[in-house]
DNA sequence: ACAACAAATCGAGATATATCGATTTAATTT
DNA sequence: AAATTAAATCGATATATCTCGATTTGTTGT
């Protein structure tokens, strides 16, 4: 029997995936280099996708898509890293398998 | 690596499960024994528990509760059966072991 | 200091969800 | 057949989410 310490709020983390496009930026961040254009200020993906790459992707308006990516980091689906001007989004992978396990046990 | 054949519509489970009260419910018919008082017209739980249980336990008006049970049943978390008058709603496991696979690969 | 730009926040209107009481449907009992 | 009752459906209002354009904030380059 495992128990999770920290408490994780199956409500709120399910609240942020009941919306398509929010689902799909977590599958894109799977594999960024197979989603998206290659980085232009950093070397590689390690920290993740900026911001107006996703936003481009969506074709959802500026606002909309940081509002999206505020929220999924608010709940810890996403790791945010800041280059100069540019925010990079990547997998909380700790935290997603920590929520799977969650549901798991207490759905 | 596994394939699910039945195409599970994750984001329609997603917004079922974004409302506390559902996911309470789909946690007390784990035991129902435990949460709810004993059977009436039936001699055990192993169809479920009836709709007037339930909402008596969440204090919701029985137009919302009845709403509720509908969309759990809709897609597929719980398993309805008629007896006479009165419908018994137990959780599907299977499709709740499925959904959660799915995540497990999906998400 | 200032202009430029990426991202976050704000304010607002449109759409969706929550929740109720009233009505209808289906089964049971008299 | 009529009365009763459990559950489902309907219609409506309140609250929440979606999504935008405009504004603000933070960082860089001139």
């Amino acid at each position: 029997m495992l128990y999770y310490i920290c408490t994780m709020d199956v409500l709120e983390v399910n609240k942020v995936l009941s919306n398509q496009v929010r689902i799909d930026i977590l599958n894109w961040l799977k594999k960024p280099e197979e989603n998206f254009p290659p980085q232009v200020n950093v070397p590689d993906f390690s920290d993740g996708v900026c911001v107006c790459h996703i936003q481009d992707k969506t074709g959802l308006s500026q606002s909309t898509i940081s509002h999206y990516l505020t929220m999924m980091h608010r709940v810890d689906l996403l790791i945010a890293t800041r280059h100069g001007k540019w925010t990079y989004y990547r997998r909380n992978e700790n935290e997603i398998r920590n929520y799977i396990n969650t549901l798991k046990n207490d759905l």
